[in-house]
DNA sequence: CTGTTAGCGCCTTCAG
DNA sequence: CTGAAGGCGCTAACAG
């Protein structure tokens, strides 16, 4: 019992003894078992969980990184999980995160289905939305300008004299996928150019699909004349696809990347900071871990990040 | 009683109870405190600690990413450090790690001083150590073949001709910033090539300063016909710097990168998997923690990663 | 098949 | 200033 007070340095207890204690828990090799203490003082240890699909995309390491950041200026520390795309992983991870009672958790959801969200939250664990807007739930989400970033560089691709416009986008059941065709769209509506959907393949995942669509986009007889990719994936895909074929359609893709100044061909990219993506998240669920609200007394936030169309010349 | 029971899946509880033990606990959006459940059960929170120096960098994040996918598969979650070269933040976050009993602990380490390490691991938390060997500290280390790799790449500069050949590395007290360049010594010194100091500059952690440090080699008046860089940071530094500088000198770097292969200048790279890397240290922990052995009795073992000299063309 | 008892390591509360 | 009692949420071991 002593030892237990002089250990969290309670006043009670005389500095001779305290000093005794210290010198016979060096000796013995002893630390204190924080999960004990935790479960007896009812609260958790300080730990934000992060929920992303691929933390090989440059896109969400940016992005964990920023949350690992400000969770850490706050003293907390972040539990990794990928969800590898996957809904059901993710779930799982989900529940996960709430039964090891954390503080929080941010996640950025693989589809549209949010309910697995509202359980975690029921259980009083704060939960904040990355790239993608709560459904039925009542959470706080940092978004992306997806549409009007998407429609802007559509619009600039018209300007510069393109009609022949291909989309290479993500799922469409996603958030982020179907704003930014939304962007696309929009611009095209605009301009009066009809919806082609020969040029128009909504499925890449990964490059190496993004680059297929775009060769088969290349291969038809009335090829585009340029391409707007729907994120970095699709865009280096394509890049790929374009370069292989020795073509010269120009290209614009939503997110920056590294490197992409300095390609061989053209490029114009939606950049944006995913760091402060995350950061601002970290904001978000520090800030209701801190001042815990009855959910429906207090509104949900929403934060939007900026984007802005950038151009590279010729390397 | 009976809902626990259930929960953890005991034959001894009739399936239709633990059906409606399922829905109950739906309805009531319950999930088990796990941390009571291993404090009882005499066993940590199945939580390994990561510890990388700079989460931005595809080699960290796709390490990561290794951890992670192991880790899960033997049922852990992962707690993200980013030290940020910053060796004091490392020890704290590794006496972080050790205050909150964690099963165990991967660190890719900043500098060459481990003894945080050696206080962690008294606490008896297995430490895996990534891309750099221990130093005073028994522990296991999965490593590159960073002597080998660079020696490779050199060697076949000079058999292109090269005789100037330019080193661009990292700080010389870091395992990798001194095992890279003893491979570029190697071979120079195999070739009859005498070492000069004035286009070897070993300081660069980031793009930038390696673009500055490969434009300053560039405007010497005997410049190199050739540039070895020592990571992706400093091999796209140069990159930049040479392509900016329309010079068509021969570059080759440690650690292939994306779009390496996309780039309007020939490269070569030393190509490895970081995913491996991740996944055998994972593997490597995971391994120590279920199986506890006394640490005199079992020698640290070490994990060699074999590297592959890649040509990448003129695109 | 289900309930009771006891205790994981710690801390709050109340006596000494 | 220090100790004893009780309990955080869970489960192993033992009844019933």
């Amino acid at each position: 019992m002593t030892v237990s007070r002089a250990l969290r340095d309670d006043p009670r207890v005389s500095p001779e003894k305290k000093a005794r204690v210290r010198t016979a828990v060096k000796a013995l090799g002893y630390s204190r078992n924080e999960a004990a203490r935790n479960l007896r003082l009812g609260r958790s240890g300080g730990l934000v969980g992060l929920v992303v699909t691929n933390l090989a995309n440059p896109f969400y390491s940016q992005l964990a990184l920023g949350v690992e950041a400000v969770a850490s200026e706050h003293g907390m520390r972040v539990i990794l999980g990928n969800s590898g795309e996957d809904v059901a992983r993710e779930r799982q991870l989900v529940h996960d995160f709430a039964s090891r009672r954390l503080d929080g958790i941010v996640v950025v959801p693989v589809g549209s289905n949010h309910r697995h969200l509202n359980a975690a939250q029921q259980t009083g664990i704060p939960v904040v939305l990355a790239a993608s807007p709560p459904v039925k739930l009542l959470a706080d989400a940092v978004m992306l300008d997806d549409f009007g970033g998407s429609w802007e560089a559509t619009h600039h691709l018209i300007e510069a004299g393109h009609r022949k416009i291909a989309f290479l986008g993500l799922q469409p059941s996603t958030w982020t996928g179907s704003e930014r065709f939304r962007g696309y769209c929009a611009a095209l509506e605009e301009a009066g150019i009809p919806l082609d959907e020969r040029i128009v393949s909504r499925q890449q995942r990964d490059v190496a699909t993004a680059e297929r669509a775009t060769l088969e986009m290349l291969d038809q007889e009335d090829p585009p004349t340029a391409v707007f990719a729907a994120n970095n994936r699709n865009t280096i895909g394509a890049y790929r696809a374009i370069r292989g074929r020795r073509s010269n359609i120009a290209l614009a893709g939503f997110d920056d990347f590294e490197l992409a100044d300095m390609l061989a061909l053209p490029l114009m990219v939606v950049k944006y900071d995913p760091g402060e993506l995350g950061r601002r998240a970290a904001e978000l669920l520090c800030d209701r871990i801190t001042n815990p609200q009855p959910q429906a007394e207090s509104a949900a936030r929403r934060i939007v990040i900026p984007t802005k169309l950038v151009e590279y010349g010729l390397q």
